[in-house]
DNA sequence: AAGGCGTGGTG
DNA sequence: TCACCAAGCCT
């Protein structure tokens, strides 16, 4: 393993990237931005993560800001990002560390994986980097780079048990002095080298080392996966209702589950299958009318959602009874002016409700 | 413990 | 253009 290790990291020395997150080479970072910056990092790639972390960086300089944060905005600034209980997770994290702990990171995995949010492999990227501690970080580029560099032939998930053992020997604190650099250096390698796709073998710092390069094997097939399903469509209505005064409706979403927390247009429910489904109860009595041709569509991890658009004109806001009180009126300047605040599925709708 | 949970970078 | 899938966590 010394080997790998000693050409890895000057590897690193020579390439290291610079990142908003990241202290210069020998310093020590801020706790407080290595612990933000994984979160954010989460599923999520580097290039997307940069201006979210700069943004909450400026508006909530220290961890206390963070904590003293209100809920509303911290889940605007995270709009867009994605995977948004990792926001609320991060907002009750915040309040634990500034409280319990005054503000000073705990340091190690057990209290660290105690905080909503961490997990294995963020408590072990914490004492590494934030601490540079040894740890067994182990992500989705480690796993790739343990794959590949050992050959590893059963399939994911199963093989992780296979690949921290091996991960293990490579982080062993015997020979590891340098536990942050070492972590990301290997991240970085799988960011920037072994890529899942066309990965460039030829400039890897350990091509010498590395098994599947001796076996002349397939890189790209590794790590072995198990064929993906495809993803089931839903369909529903998403509505632009406004009044005579020019308020437009918002849905404040439920804190659990798909987009918890978010603001929004009011939907419909989202059903499986072909066909579409009714018009929400407090819409009872009111036909909100088809927008011609505005069929809003959208990705997720786990399912396509197609809605087609309706419109809605009111006297006032008191021409919808029954309405829940998790709805809320907001005039269409501000909306239009806020359409940062929503995740990217209703910034989709924001440009059709000016007609 | 397998599935829910977003979005945009990337080739 | 479009499929792939990412510095995972939670239940």
């Amino acid at each position: 393993m010394g080997g790998f290790y000693n050409d890895i990291l000057e590897w690193y020395d020579r390439h290291r990237r610079v990142l908003p997150w990241r202290a210069e080479a020998g310093k020590k970072p801020d706790s407080y931005h290595v612990w933000l910056s994984e979160i954010m990092l989460q599923q999520t790639v580097v290039a997307a993560v940069i201006p979210y972390f700069q943004k909450f960086v400026d508006k909530w300089p220290t961890i206390h800001d963070l904590a003293d944060a209100d809920p509303d905005a911290l889940m605007a600034a995270w709009a867009g990002l994605g995977y948004y209980a990792r926001a609320r997770n991060l907002h009750k994290a915040a309040k634990m560390i500034s409280d319990t702990y005054s503000g000073i990171f705990p340091d190690t995995e057990q209290a660290l994986k105690k905080l909503p949010g961490i997990g294995d492999y963020t408590s072990a990227a914490i004492i590494a980097i934030a601490h540079d501690k040894p740890a067994v970080v182990i992500d989705g580029n480690v796993e790739r780079v343990m794959s590949r560099f050992f050959v590893i032939e059963s399939q994911m998930p199963a093989a992780k048990a296979e690949i921290r053992r091996y991960a293990v020997q490579i982080y062993d604190p015997a020979h590891n002095r340098r536990p942050g650099d070492l972590a990301q250096a290997i991240m970085d390698l799988g960011a920037g080298i072994c890529t899942p796709q066309s990965p460039s073998c030829g400039n890897c710092p350990v091509q010498s080392r590395c098994r599947i390069i001796l076996e002349a094997a397939s890189p790209e097939e590794y790590p072995r996966k198990a064929i993906k399903k495809t993803k089931k469509q839903r369909r529903g209505y998403i509505y632009h209702i406004e009044t005579e005064a020019g308020e437009v409706l918002l849905e404040k979403r439920a804190e659990k589950g798909l987009l918890g927390g978010m603001t929004g247009f009011p939907t419909s429910e989202w059903v499986t299958g072909s066909s579409y489904p009714d018009h929400p109860g407090w819409l009872e009595g009111l036909s909100p009318a088809p927008i011609k041709n505005v069929l809003i569509k959208h990705v997720f991890t786990h399912f396509e959602l197609s809605m087609k658009a309706c419109r809605l004109r009111v006297a006032d806001k008191d021409s919808i009874r029954n309405l829940p009180a998790t709805y809320i009126w907001r005039s269409k300047s501000a909306v239009i002016d806020r359409k940062n605040d929503f995740p990217t599925i209703f910034r989709k709708f924001v440009p059709f409700i000016n007609s």
